[in-house]
DNA sequence: GGTGCGACTGGGACCGGTCACAGTCTGCGC
DNA sequence: GCGCAGACTGTGACCGGTCCCAGTCGCACC
C-alpha cells in the first residue's frame, strides 16, 4: 500500500483529537504543558500525536497567539566589516542554537543599503518578529531610533552609544579589558606603548581607549594613539603613521586582532621584529589570532555567552520583564606576540 | 500625549476596506497585483493603506495560502569549518538580500549535533519553510536523505555527491577551474607541482583533484598529492608531509585559500621562500587571499551569483518547475604568490 | 440530599488573511 | 427589449490553531 500518490494533507489538531477520542481543546492543552488534563486523556493524545505524526502549524499558532515565534538577527554594518569577522559567525551560530532550544527560529535581516534599511524597519515594526538582536555598533543609527519608536523589543550587542539605558544590552567590560591588557604590557617591561584604537563612535573604539589611558595614567602620551576602523588595512596604516611619529615604540595595543595583524605588516616593512623589537597585542581572540605568525596575545571575548545572554535578555523583554543589561568578563590570552 | 498606554491594535485588511469604502476582497486584490480592480477602487485602497499604515500579517497570509514565505539556510557542517570561512558570510548575505527583494525571509538552521539534526529534519518536514538552501558538502548525509524523502524543495550549494540528479544544485566548474590554475602554474614554468586537495567526499576535494590530474597528464605524480580538510592547520600538515617526501617541489596548488596559507607556514619553517622557491596557489579568493603575505594567487568563486542563483532555482522548484542545475564559471586571480 | 468546589472536557468565537462563487452593472449586438 | 459577455465587487467559508466560557462529573461537607 503506497500513499505516495498525492502528498496527503498534514494532520491537524482535529485529526489528533479524533484519533484520541477527545476534543481539540484537550489536545491543545496537552501540547501546551498539559495542565488540567487527566492522565488518561494525556496518554491518549500523546499516542495519537505519535501515530498521526502531527506537528503544530506555526502560522496558525502565530495567528492565534499574536506571537511570531521568531527573533531577528539584525545586521546594520554599512560596510561588511562584521561579515568578514569570524566572530560574527560564532555570534550567529550561538543565537540560532539558543533559539532552537526554545523552538523559536532566527530570521536574518541585513540592513546595508538605505532601501534595505527601510524595508527592515517596516518589516520589524509590522510585528513579523517578536524582537530584535541588534548587531550594530555605530552611534546614532536612525534605524535604532525607529525600532525604539515602534516599541520593538530589542537587545543590543555591545553598549548602544547614545542610547544607553534605552534598551537592554549585553556587553563586555571594555574599559576593564583594556586596562588588563595595558597592565600586561607594562608588566612585561614595555614603556612606550602605542594604541591603535577603533572608531570613536563605537563602544570598543571609545572605551578601550579610555581603559588604556586610565591604566597608563601619567605615562599616557596622546601622540601614541591612532584610530582604525577594525580592518586589517587600517591597522597597517595606523601603525605606519605611529612609526613616522615615533620610532621608539616598544609595544602596540590594537583594538582588534585584524588591526593587530595589519600592524605587524607595517612593523615588518619598517624592519622591526615582533615581538623582539615591538610587542603587539590584539583584541577579540578571533580565529585569526591563534593562526597568526607569531600567534597573537589578545583579549578573548566570550562570544558564545554573549549570544546566549542576548537571547535570554530579549525573551525577558518580550515577556514584559524589566529591562536588564549584562556585562561579561573577558580573558587575557597570552601568546607569542606580546 | 502618550499613546503608550496600550499599543493600539495593528490595522487589518478590514480596517483598510472600511477606510477605502470597499470590501476585503477588493483590498486583497489590490495587494496581490490589482487585477480586476477599477482604477478608482485601486487608488482609494492605496490611499487607505497609506493612511492606516497597514501591513499584511504574515502568519494569516501563510495560514490561508499554505506557503510559509520563508526559506531555510541550512548548515550541516559537523565541524565549524564553514563558519570560520569568510565566504560563508557572503553566501548568507547574498541569500538574505535575494530573498528580501521578494519579500521573503531567511531562516537560519544549524544542524550540527545529532539532536539539532533531528530537530531540523522535523522542522523542515513539517513545512515551516517553503524550501531549503543546503549548505553542505559531505557525501552521504542522512539529513539530505530525509529531506528528499519528505519531498522538501531543496537546492544544494555545490554538487551533491551521491545525489546528483536528485536535487537542484548551483556549483562552479571544479574540474575546469583546477585545470586553469594548473595550466597557470605550468605556464609559469613550474614542473614539480604538488596539490593539497580537499576531502574526497566533498565535490571540491574530488573534482579539483581530477582537473589537476587531467591537466598534468603524463606529468602527474601521485606522491605529490596530499589531502586536507580545508583548514589552515591541515594545509600546514599536508605541506610538511609533501616536503618530507620531496624537497624539489616548486609549486603547490591548495584547494582552499586557508590551506594555501597553512602551506606557506610549513614552507617558511622549511626555510623556503614564497614565491621565489615555491609558488603557492589557493582557491576561493576569500578575504584572506588578498590580505595574505604574500597576496595569494587563487581562483575566485562568484559567491554573490551563487547565492542569487540558488534562490532563483529553489523558487522555481517550489513553483513546480522542472529541476534545473547551474554551473558557474570561476576566475583566475593572479597575485604575488604564484 | 443538596451544595459547593475543583478537576476536567467540549465547542464556539476568533486571529487576519485568501479564495471561489454569486452577484451587479454596463454596453453591445440582434 | 432582451440576452449576454466582460469588468468589477461583495461575501461566506476556510486555513489550523488558541482561548474562554459553559458544562459535566465526582466527592467532601454540612
Amino acid at each position: 500500500m503506497e500513499d505516495t500518490t498525492i502528498a496527503r494533507r498534514r494532520p491537524t489538531i482535529r485529526d489528533v483529537a479524533a484519533a484520541a477520542g477527545v476534543s481539540r481543546g484537550t489536545v491543545s492543552r496537552v501540547i501546551n504543558g498539559g495542565h488540567w488534563v487527566s492522565p488518561d486523556a494525556r496518554t491518549a493524545v500523546e499516542e495519537a500525536i505519535r501515530r498521526t505524526g502531527y506537528t503544530a502549524n506555526h502560522a496558525a499558532r502565530s495567528l492565534a497567539t499574536g506571537r511570531a515565534g521568531s527573533l531577528a538577527f539584525l545586521l546594520t554594518e554599512p560596510q561588511h566589516l562584521l561579515f568578514a569577522d569570524p566572530n560574527f559567525s560564532l555570534l550567529l551560530r550561538g543565537a540560532a542554537e539558543a533559539l532552537s532550544q526554545r523552538s523559536m527560529t532566527l530570521v536574518l535581516l541585513v540592513a546595508g543599503t538605505p532601501e534595505e534599511r527601510a524595508n527592515v524597519a517596516h518589516f520589524v515594526s509590522a510585528g513579523h518578529v517578536d524582537g530584535v538582536l541588534l548587531i550594530s555598533s555605530h552611534e546614532a543609527d536612525p534605524l535604532l531610533d525607529s525600532l525604539l519608536d515602534a516599541g520593538v523589543p530589542t537587545v543590543s550587542c555591545g553598549l548602544p552609544l547614545g542610547h544607553q539605558g534605552d534598551l537592554a544590552a549585553v556587553a563586555v567590560d571594555e574599559e576593564g579589558s583594556a586596562r588588563v591588557m595595558t597592565r600586561h604590557l607594562l608588566d612585561r617591561g614595555h614603556r612606550r606603548i602605542a594604541m591603535i584604537a577603533g572608531p570613536d563612535d563605537t563602544p570598543g573604539g571609545r572605551y578601550r581607549l579610555v581603559g588604556f589611558r586610565e591604566e597608563l595614567g601619567e605615562a599616557f602620551e596622546p601622540e601614541l594613539v591612532e584610530h582604525g576602523d577594525y580592518s586589517r588595512e587600517s591597522g597597517t596604516l595606523a601603525m605606519t603613521r605611529l612609526l613616522e611619529r615615533n620610532r621608539d615604540i616598544d609595544a602596540v595595543f590594537a583594538a582588534s586582532d585584524m588591526m593587530a595583524a595589519g600592524a605587524v605588516v607595517a612593523l615588518r616593512r619598517a624592519g622591526l621584529r615582533v615581538p623582539e623589537d615591538v610587542a603587539v597585542a590584539g583584541f577579540d581572540d578571533s580565529g585569526l589570532a591563534a593562526a597568526h605568525e607569531p600567534p597573537l596575545t589578545t583579549m578573548r571575548q566570550p562570544w558564545d555567552r554573549i549570544s546566549a545572554e542576548m537571547v535570554t535578555l530579549l525573551l525577558e523583554v518580550i515577556e514584559g520583564a524589566p529591562r536588564r543589561s549584562i556585562t561579561l568578563p573577558t580573558e587575557l590570552v597570552v601568546r607569542d606576540s606580546a
